[in-house]
DNA sequence: CGTCCATGTCTAC
DNA sequence: TAGACCTGGACGG
């Protein structure tokens, strides 16, 4: 399932699901899971989503109600929204089921209030997923490319110095400190589309390029110039890559 | 039955 | 940088 771009989906599809669905009780783990559990409980909550990068983060957001006694009763922690951060692994996604039809492999799961109840499960086969509650954004992931397309930008551009992009550009694509998002597909994909050699050091690829960018829908070419190509071609058959 | 392969990290040597 | 972490589908004998 898992690169950015699906990573995107998976925040929309749980929008969509959950848009206005109540959800309520504890959130439930699978007894293989060796994930953290989720120390949520609350009587009537809602479920939203965000994407950044190849991470997705869940917004459990309980429901005011304005005389609930038990929410008096019970004091106001309970009545904090909390985050929770997840990553998909090889085979990560969400499915929202009857309670009846629960996916194999839903290792998390939170339950809506109605009766029968339906689940929206975190399935993920492998168990190479892993969530965080209270989680943040992983530190050392740079900016989504998708989303904060121009930090992205600078990110890469401002620090072209550093040892990562003295490596091929083909692996460097997969480094999620400069490209949070990108997987081993769409490494393939970028570099095939502009006719990109794999090999060439990752600085000779994308040094000369603009902080800005200048670029304007109509003018992107579906092709690396091939001048350019070459010169790359050129650098690549020159250059010695221990590994 | 067996072997190989898979969109990703993570950590131990 | 190799190996670990996992399941299951495709394919070979």
């Amino acid at each position: 399932m898992p690169e950015g771009p699906e990573l995107h989906l998976a925040s929309q599809f749980v929008n969509k699901m959950c848009d206005g669905v109540v959800f309520s009780g504890p959130v439930r783990k699978s007894e293989v899971s060796k994930n953290p559990d989720v120390p949520f409980t609350c009587e009537a909550y809602c479920i939203t989503a965000t994407s950044r990068g190849k991470e997705v983060k869940l917004t459990l957001t309980p429901i005011k109600c304005e005389d609930d006694p038990k929410r008096r009763a019970k004091g106001r922690q309970v009545d904090q929204p909390m985050d929770v951060v997840f990553r998909f692994g090889m085979s990560g996604y969400f499915r929202f089921t009857g309670e009846d039809e629960l996916p194999k492999h839903a290792h998390l799961r939170f339950y809506t209030k109605e009766k029968p109840c339906r689940v929206l499960s975190f399935v993920d086969t492998r168990r190479f997923g892993s969530w965080q509650p209270n989680g943040t954004w992983q530190p050392d992931r740079g900016p989504c490319i998708m989303f904060e397309y121009k930090r992205f930008r600078e990110n890469v551009l401002s620090n072209l110095s550093d040892r990562a992009f003295d490596r091929p550009i083909c692996e460097v694509l997969l480094n999620q400190k400069y490209f949070n998002g990108i997987g081993n597909y769409l490494r393939a994909e970028i570099l095939y589309r502009p006719n990109i050699p794999p090999f060439v050091c990752a600085r000779n690829v994308l040094e000369g390029l603009e902080l800005e960018d200048t670029l304007d829908e109509k003018t992107v070419k579906n092709e690396f110039p091939t001048s350019k190509v070459n010169e790359l071609a050129q650098i690549s058959a020159s250059t010695v890559h221990s590994n």
